[in-house]
DNA sequence: ACCCAGGGTCGTC
DNA sequence: GACGACCCTGGG
């Protein structure tokens, strides 16, 4: 692990606020001077935004420039994403005003699995809660600048806990999911090498759902997060709240069937459903949060 | 003190 | 296909 330091000139549709808390990810944390420092795969980076620049500063083995255009998709216009999506309606223009820093980030595979059975009906808060406790009981240890910082633990590390030892993590319910997964994929009865390699969204798809505590919201999440599936839409409450709102007006929004939204989805946002779930989501949710203060 | 909701999934009817 | 249960935490 080497310290290295990594700057590009700002670009189109970067923003830390908006990457970090638009919900896709549950390892960046803010810090004092408004940068962010997270853990990613093999790696512990801070971002952080000059007027000018961008500055990512971290330790990895691997070389920094890299790690870092692979995980913020560094390649991927942005500009033309959102000119398709804002010619779509007003919607989803206003949506994409008020998240125009949004990236869809490149996440490890595998930590995006567990990280998102750990958000079945839990909260934001506890969910990173959770996956700190599980990275510091299982994960490797990584000191810099001196504090410490455990890596996400990898599949064999995983595999050493218990049921008990995950629900004393505070994992609750999802205990036995995140149990039952890990040796489903440890065994490679669900083999994410292959996985990886799939051409075909309908049987990643497939697979994914063998996995313990992964329905069909949870895959649309991994799809999208760590697999560059756009044109998949993970349908939660704010989501299908939203969604209602805009176009279906029903009173009940919970009645709102998940058919009915992925249908209209896939008629509105075609292939960057995903994305456009993203702004969606971060719009919506972002507002509530306003509304609190 | 009590109730509710939170990036759903699973087992059962 | 609908329905309730489910750990636990934070906020009203």
């Amino acid at each position: 692990m080497k310290e290295q330091t990594y700057k590009i000139a700002k670009i189109d549709s970067f923003k830390l606020k908006d990457i970090f808390e638009c919900g896709q990810c549950f390892r960046w944390n803010l810090e004092p001077d408004n940068s962010y420092t997270g853990v990613i795969k093999d790696a512990v980076i801070n971002v952080k935004e000059l007027k000018n620049e961008i500055v990512f500063t971290g330790i990895s083995d691997k070389n920094l420039d890299i790690v870092v255009n692979d995980y913020f998709d560094l390649s991927q216009d942005y500009s033309k994403i959102k000119k398709e999506l804002s010619k779509i309606d007003e919607y989803m223009e206003e949506s994409i005003k008020f998240g125009e820093g949004i990236r869809i980030l490149n996440q490890d595979l595998w930590e995006c699995i567990i990280s998102f059975i750990i958000s079945a009906n839990n909260n934001i808060p506890r969910i990173k809660k959770i996956i700190e406790a599980i990275s510091k009981e299982y994960g490797t240890e990584v000191k810099w600048k001196g504090k410490v910082f455990y890596l996400f633990p990898t599949i064999d590390q995983l595999s050493n806990a218990s049921v008990q030892d995950l629900r004393n993590l505070g994992t609750g319910f999802r205990d036995k999911r995140i149990y039952n997964t890990t040796n489903l994929i440890k065994s490679k009865n669900v083999d994410l090498d292959k996985i990886k390699n799939l051409e075909d969204s309908e049987l990643i798809k497939n697979e994914l759902l063998k996995l313990d505590g992964v329905g069909p919201k949870v895959a649309d999440c991994i799809m999208l997060f760590s697999l560059k599936r756009y044109d998949v839409f993970p349908i939660d409450v704010w989501v299908r709240r939203v969604m209602n709102d805009l176009y279906i007006h029903s009173e009940k929004e919970e009645s709102v069937s998940k058919n009915d939204l992925q249908k209209l989805a896939k008629e509105k946002y075609k292939s960057l459903s995903g994305i456009a779930q993203q702004y969606l989501f971060y719009w919506r949710r972002e507002e509530k949060i306003e509304k609190e203060k």
